[in-house]
This record gives structure tokens, C-alpha cells and sequence, in this order.
DNA sequence: TGTGGGTATAGATGAGCATCGATATGTTGA
DNA sequence: TCAACATATCGATGCTCATCTATACCCACA
């Protein structure tokens, strides 16, 4: 299972499928497979804080420069959780200049956080 | 990081600290690592499927038994993914007879849901 | 047009883990 | 006490992935 989503998949779960209701109805073995290949997105702790900080962060958005130094981690690995984050669409990316950058999109948190609702 | 959370954790994160409040304010590298591992035991598909399957059973509950055909997924494994769960405090095991049963523990899928709650 | 700086990609490495078969543990009933 | 059954543990295996260094790419500016 990989951990990337399509952006047609992504559509999917917006609008026709929205929203799987696990604790409702058993999840079939293709909906536990995307469910748990969103959840992985965000199971990780730099992608986590990549999430909060754009979360917080004033105009809702950073550059690849700016969010390096808070997770203390090298700029490719930073750049690779941001690709992992932006495949599943969970974060934006736009170029600036030769400035990369993100910002959240909180519908595809939604879509996770209405699955676990009761 | 593991995917285990102690029960005192889980302890701590009901009542003093609940919850962290990730999309208002940049989480702190401990709260990050906590807030990952507790996504990660639900991040994968079988046990997804069983949360899935325990929720949605009539009595709440139900035996390793009843469970490892749904799954399709051999004895071991669906004792090793709910032993996980067990561990991380979404699902208890009550021993009666030679049958072991489990059963959902809602509060604590709240956490990780209030976690991502605007 | 070249140079510097911001970002992405490539390739390697090591850790974590999902899964299985085999087997141990524990419980019931004869 | 023994046999049968439900569940847990053990050990092995193969895959995924987080991270790094080195390097390529790309854009602005002098």
C-alpha cells in the first residue's frame, strides 16, 4: 500500500464517497486500504508539525526555507514530506520566484476526521 | 518511534492534556511523536477493519474468532494487530473462558478526532 | 550570461513492521 | 488426567519508508 493519493481520489472522497462511516458500517477491504493509506500521511511526526505550523502560521502559508530550521531537519527530507503531504493533497504547493510555497488545504483533514466520527 | 502508547498515557491525554489543539498552535516534537503514534495504530487496514467490525458489532464486542475470517487474515496476525489496539488503549480484552473478547474504547478515537479539529 | 541561492531528485542505508508457520499457553469437558 | 480448542508468542522474511549526502534543477539578479 503506498502512501500517496490521487487527486482524483481525493475528489472521489470529497464529493460521491464522502465520507466512509467506520464506526457505522464495516469498512471493505478497499476502503480500510484508503482510509489507512490517508491516515499514514499524517502518521509521522515532521508531517504532523509541517501540518500545525502552516496551520498557524499567519497568511496560512511558508516557503520550504522557513519551515526547515523549526523541524530541525535537512532541507531534502523536508522537501520530501512536503511531496508526500502534497500527492495526498493535504497541503498546496505554488512557486514564487524560486520560493516553493504551501499552505493547508483542511478538507482533506476533514474527510479523516468525519470517517472517525461516531 | 513505536506504535504502543501505555496506558498512562493515554491517561494523560484524556484528562490533563486533552487535546492537543495541532491546527491553532505548532505542536512541540514530543506532542508530534505522541500525536504520530497514536495515528499509526490506526493507520493500516486491518485494523481499521477491526475497530471497523468491533463498532459496528451488536453487543460492542466480539472474539478473535469471530473476527479472523472478516479479515482474512490468518489467527496470529489478527491476535498481533488487536494486541496492538490493546496496547494503545482502543480496544479492551476481557478473558472469558478460552475466548478472548475485545471491545471498543470510543474515547479513544475522540483524541486523535479532537486533535484534528479546527 | 554567469553566479548564487532555493528547492527537488537520486541513491544508499538502516529501522520498523505486517505477515506467516510453528509452537507454546491456557481452558474446557470427558 | 487427557484431548481438543481458542488464543498468544516466537522467529523469520520481505517490504516500506524516514533520513542523510551529493548533486541536479531552476529562477533571479548583477
Amino acid at each position: 500500500m503506498t502512501v500517496n493519493m490521487s487527486p482524483m481520489k481525493l475528489i472521489g472522497l470529497i464529493t460521491q464517497e464522502c465520507c466512509p462511516q467506520m464506526l457505522r458500517t464495516p469498512l471493505s477491504s478497499a476502503e480500510a486500504e484508503e482510509m489507512a493509506a490517508a491516515l499514514k500521511v499524517i502518521a509521522d511526526p515532521a508531517r504532523l508539525r509541517l501540518v500545525s505550523l502552516l496551520a498557524a502560521s499567519g497568511n496560512q502559508e511558508a516557503c520550504v526555507c522557513d519551515l526547515t530550521e523549526p523541524l530541525g531537519l535537512s532541507q531534502p527530507t523536508v522537501s520530501h514530506h512536503l511531496r508526500v503531504l502534497a500527492d495526498a493533497g493535504v497541503v498546496e504547493r505554488e512557486q514564487r520566484g524560486r520560493w516553493a510555497f504551501f499552505r493547508l488545504v483542511p478538507e482533506r483533514l476533514e474527510i479523516v476526521r468525519r470517517a472517525l466520527t461516531p
